[in-house]
DNA sequence: CGTTATGTTGATAGCCGTCAACATACGTGG
DNA sequence: CCACGTATGTTGACGGCTATCAACATAACG
């Protein structure tokens, strides 16, 4: 964890952690100074609220660690969770004056957050900045569009083999040069089996189920509720239903 | 139907439909002159391929007239419409190498279409023009959240009146200065059962019985098979349950 | 007018949701 | 540190919604 308090001289964004993988990315360290100093850090505990649907929007963040779920739901309380976002995503609607979702912590987040009028100010005197957001815009729509494929036509045991082959490869395990192919792979699951559920537009039993299933087949451990060891990714894979 | 033939010294985008409701609304008629050199008219039939999954994009294109279907497929032929674009909609993926989903021509459709390198460059000389497909590209990421909440949490009959509630007001009849509210609405079907069955997650026998069922509960009135009339917009947006 | 594509309707089956009971993990206060 | 209460997760029985299979009707087309 880096030290926030001190917002003097040093450039805070020095330290950061995402400050290449994050939009700031398209930011030379002179124009970062500029985000310095603006930006303040914000700390969430799993289920706080970020932003509420149809909220007016004051701030835009980067999501620095911890996962972020983007809700929607219908007036009888069914709930569809429309997006997970981790570090270094971007966080808000821009360009838009409330919330199309609702977005909450999943696990304990750890925000950079600015004003909204500020950050809009720097998006326009900035074109790099506003391509770097359209870029990974255009991906979040591409990933909205994958989803939209399980929703719609993948089975039980598919939407979740998806879903835990999507986060396990998340996994720092995964890119790290000591790990060999085939090899386990553990994780730490950031959404509880209700998040789950909401994500694949299943409930909570089917999920639990279909978890169980996997276990029975030999394709992954749980060691605790939320820590899952994929023992078969190539099987995985194959479940998911490409 | 404007004339494309004359490609000599006037300017075709002077006499275009969509001229200042497409991206091209951001250009000046000046910059509109170096758009108007590149680009060519493409004329194709309902079922027509416009995109491949995976294939080398080489253009982009504005819908002038007619529906544009984006599909996914499943290996074992399981298929998902995760969008469904009209005129004056931008068509192609910016910035990557392959198309993500395939595109198709749901009804007869008139394309503007225009090299990829051409535009490309256009858009980086353009900062207005980039701003608008931000913008549109930010608006399709909206919509498909919405539909993942359809997908995800909707029963046959919501799913079925929420897409007809949506093409509904779509319809030239809405926004008519004469219409009132409370009448009949007439439109016509952009898409034949397989392929509603498709955007909606469901079975082609699905989607029959429950426009069934709107019909029999006088909420819609079928003409031909593609021709409704919704009698009660009211109801049906109740159906779709908000 | 025959042929094929598209759409409707009925019967049946199965996947997944619902309801319920129980198990386990977690947090709080005695 | 343990006891208790609550939240979270698992497992089982059952039912309903929607898929599947099948037959038929209607529309589109040459």
């Amino acid at each position: 964890m880096q030290t926030v308090t001190d917002t003097g001289a040093r450039n805070r964004c020095d330290v950061c952690a995402i400050r290449h993988r994050a939009v700031c990315g398209a930011l030379s360290n002179e124009e970062l100074e500029a985000m310095n100093g603006i930006s303040r850090q914000r700390l969430l505990t799993p289920g706080e609220p970020i932003l509420s649907a149809d909220e007016e929007i004051t701030w835009f963040g980067n999501i620095v660690s911890g996962a972020v779920k983007l809700t929607k739901l219908l007036s009888d309380g069914r709930q569809q969770i429309v997006g997970l976002q981790f570090a270094p995503d971007f966080l808000g609607r821009a360009f838009k004056e409330r919330s199309p979702y609702f977005a909450e912590a999943a696990t304990d987040v750890e925000l950079c957050i600015f004003p909204k009028p500020a950050f809009e100010r720097i998006l326009k005197e900035k074109p790099d900045l506003e391509f770097r957001l359209f870029q990974d815009t255009l991906d979040e729509l591409d990933a909205a569009r994958d989803w939209m494929l399980l929703l719609g036509r993948k089975t039980a045991a598919e939407k979740v083999a998806s879903f835990l082959y999507m986060i396990a490869r998340r996994s720092p395990m995964i890119g790290c040069a000591h790990h060999q192919g085939g090899e386990e792979v553990l994780f730490q699951m950031p959404l509880n089996r209700s998040e789950i559920a909401d994500y694949l537009g299943l409930t909570i039993e089917t999920v639990s189920r279909q978890i169980g299933r996997l276990k029975a087949d030999g394709v992954l451990q749980l060691h605790a509720t939320r820590e899952f060891s994929i023992l078969d990714m190539d099987r995985l894979s194959e479940i998911s239903g490409v």
